[in-house]
DNA sequence: CGGATGACCAGATTTCAAATCCGGTCATCG
DNA sequence: CGATGACCGGATTTGAAATCTGGTCATCCG
């Protein structure tokens, strides 16, 4: 069983480079071992099937973006204000092109990984994130089906570029602000939230992203004879 | 030239239960005039190719969306609040599967027609819209780049049961309010608007509408001779 | 006559079998 | 004992022949 994380990384960030360029369907694992400079076989040392490689890989985005929303959170707690919040996961989301691929479902770039578990996943991290705000009191209490209205209202932005070609474009940084007025104004109360239970709830859900951020590694990097979750 | 919209409207209606049912690709000219009752070549008396007798019948719903908006309009003047102008929009939308189609940009049933005309023109409509919403001072002026603001925030809803398979689904009805309620406040003054301003903003919007009507008309039913806009 | 029709044409699409490719294994090598 | 790539069978691609279909127009009614 091979521990180098080292390595596994190599071949993660060969598959990605690839998966960028030519989409899952195109990239053959022979071409991602060659990239990585090892052996096909060395590839199946890590992990037991293509898909789960680059279910990997998607996952290690995802880990990124994790972590560095938790650090922003415990370095500014008022990020955990939904506006805020939704506004770094849109930024962080746009500059990854697998995690743009992720929410567009891109066909082209993801093939059959459009079904993949991640996904789900994703969707579990986001009801969290929910509950945690609502609880918090971080938005109105008068907003029917909150899970659904935060989804759609910002799954448009997302998807913005590929499905309206007669709106003019916008820059992420502009759009991530109108993501970020829109959520202000349709989700939160009127008032200012008080900062001493914006530290708490940022904690709490930092906490929530240390834990996910431990329990992506053991995923990503664990070995082929660990049976997954 | 034959004038006969009532046979343009059979070979339509032929044409509109085969695209659902098969897709544009799929559904043959030959198949329309058979539904229809008619020959292939009358057709060709009403359309100068398949890709402008599918336009049209795509043209056609609008029309009656239009038609049933500017409606509701002069009933309710209130109607022209955007939180309840667009929730009607939606409703509507969800209602018909060509208009369905054509803003999640369904390539399974419009096949190449993705690119058609048609969507340039629901664009410049919603982009009158908003001019006059704003003119009239029905939303608030704080709002960055309104129309992308509008166009973004509101894509979601449509796109929500095709893109996110994981949040639980919501019925159109319950949707529609999710989304009024979005737009009221993300987009609206906190106050409520002025009476007698409502009602000259529906009328303008509502003749406006009725300008489209006529243009629409024109287009879909127009013999191949007169040349397109 | 003048509107309606369907046989007809060329180019596009589909079919199907042969050829190639690729995910996954494992005997061998260092 | 970890790394490798030749090898296997099922999946995918290729390409040429067969079929289909958008569009035309000579002919046929009313």
């Amino acid at each position: 069983m091979p521990q180098p994380t080292e390595r596994a990384d190599r071949i993660l960030d060969a598959a990605g480079e690839l998966m960028i360029r030519l989409g899952y369907r195109k990239v053959t694992v022979e071409d991602v071992a060659r990239q990585a400079g090892i052996g096909k076989g060395t590839v199946y040392l890590h992990w037991r099937t293509k898909e789960q490689l680059f279910e990997s890989l998607i996952l290690r985005s995802a880990r990124e973006m994790i972590t560095e929303l938790a650090e922003k959170l415990r370095r500014d707690p008022a990020e955990i204000q939904p506006h805020r919040f939704l506004r770094s996961a849109f930024r962080a989301t746009q500059r990854n092109p697998l995690l743009r691929a992720l929410v567009t479902s891109d066909v082209e770039l993801l093939g059959s990984l459009t079904e993949s578990p991640v996904r789900a996943r994703e969707q579990d991290i986001a009801n969290r994130y929910y509950a945690l705000i609502t609880k918090h009191g971080l938005v109105r209490d008068d907003v029917p089906h909150l899970a659904y209205a935060i989804n759609a209202s910002t799954l448009g932005f997302y998807t913005m570029s590929s499905l309206k070609p007669g709106v003019p474009e916008l820059d992420d940084e502009s759009a991530a602000d109108v993501l970020a007025h829109t959520v202000r104004h349709a989700f939160e109360p009127d008032d200012d939230p008080d900062p001493t239970l914006l530290v708490s709830a940022a904690n709490e859900i930092a906490d929530l992203f240390d834990d996910l951020d431990t329990s992506y590694r053991e995923w990503i990097y664990g070995a082929p004879g660990n049976e997954r979750g």
